[in-house]
DNA sequence: CGGCGCGTTGACTGTAGTCAAATAAAGTGG
DNA sequence: CCACTTTATTTGACTACAGTCAACGCGCCG
């Protein structure tokens, strides 16, 4: 990868190194480099070594724990932009899983976590990133702690409206739904079946509108969002 | 405050402060001051204008939203050397609301920031803080998602099990709950009668003693990981 | 002493979980 | 390109767990 690659970068707004001045980010763009992943894909195994960090450019990833049971518990999900690694660890805590096909941008650790002690500027970006990762996973606390499985699948709903959306802060009135119903069980603490009966219930009410197992439409974001309530 | 306080600051090795040589510890110092909190307090007002952070020395915090129908929902808690305050955005996003009695050492954000700025070491510390806040919240996430009420409230005694030990690493075998049970309950989304009822069942099981309605002995560690599992 | 906040318990209802089967979608090999 | 297998999703019937409403107990403070 070279800077050059950077310019083109669909995320190069939004992703930690666009806090860099030119300088700093040829350096970074020196030790990156782009590799896809296809959807299902690991891109980080739980408990490894933590030798690599990497910005999401395009598609989707999910963090997961396999519990005891070998049950997976998916406890974050990642939006281009987003950032992926373990920094200041030996290990990965999360098993981290390309939801759909995905583009990253890879650096080693060590040369990564160097140029943040060079480049305080790069600190305060992944500040600025993990900060933001902060509050996504503080709303996702919010909402799974919802007590009806309803609300839970509708405040779901709305926030894969949200990242589909072109503009950081519209909605997106139709998309695919970037989880599969075990997944989104998972995320949500209840069952596939209950996902499965809720989406249709919401449809049934003419909330949503459901085109293929994954193609979604939203109806009515008022009734979407009073659901989710 | 004066530096001389920081030397007998209960928290001095694991706040963010900690990073700092004695030169930065001192423009540090010369901002910050302590302050003290009675339970049920309100440290910050969500939506206000953002204009302190803090350390929190002793005691413990919560962090909540308060939903359209006006219930709380309770999205993290803060112990000792945890940080608070919403750096680098106008508002806080959330209640922060002191648990117990507690001390804090509050900063006015503008000084804080401009402290960051020239002392890459702080920034740096901050976001050690920060990634380990975003650990806890999705460690937060994976207890909240289990499916049945028992693991979530066995999850979260053992969670303030291993909060309340004096040792990081280690488990407190008898400690008093820092939450209600409606606070437990809006943290588990759950309701005030299945907090109770799982600890009453708990107990049957001759897995817990209760020692009034806050005190709690784990009497079966082992008994209360299987049943968080 | 009486009220109030907090916690426990009981009875009942309803929603979500479980087990099982049918259907739809996706992938495979001819 | 189609028949076939495999996987994902929906639906149904039943059960069990959690939510709701209500009463009671306890400790605390005025």
């Amino acid at each position: 990868m070279r800077p050059q690659a950077c310019a083109d970068c669909p995320v190069r707004d939004h992703a930690v190194c666009s806090a860099l001045d030119e300088r700093e980010l040829a350096e970074l763009a020196a030790i990156g480099q782009h590799r896809d992943f296809r959807r299902g894909e690991t891109i980080f195994a739980a408990d490894d070594d933590s030798i690599a960090c990497a910005t999401l450019i395009s598609g989707a990833a999910k963090l997961s724990k396999i519990d005891s049971d070998g049950v997976e518990r998916i406890v974050a999900l990642i939006h281009p932009a987003g950032f992926l690694g373990q920094l200041f660890s030996a290990t990965t805590r999360h098993e981290v899983t390309a939801l759909t096909d995905s583009r990253l941008c890879i650096f080693p650790r060590a040369g990564f976590e160097r140029l943040m002690s060079d480049h305080p500027a790069l600190t305060r970006s992944i500040l600025e990133r993990t900060l933001a990762e902060l509050d996504a996973s503080r709303a996702l606390t919010d909402l799974i702690g919802r007590r009806d499985a309803k609300a839970r699948v509708a405040g779901l709903l709305l926030s894969f409206a949200r990242a589909a959306a072109p503009s950081p802060c519209g909605t997106a009135q139709q998309f695919e739904l970037p989880l599969t119903r075990e997944e989104m069980a998972s995320l949500l603490g209840t069952t596939i079946e209950t996902v499965s009966r809720r989406l249709t219930e919401l449809e049934r009410e003419g909330v949503i509108e459901r085109h293929g197992a994954r193609g979604l439409a939203i109806v009515s974001p008022a009734a979407l969002q009073q659901a989710a309530a």
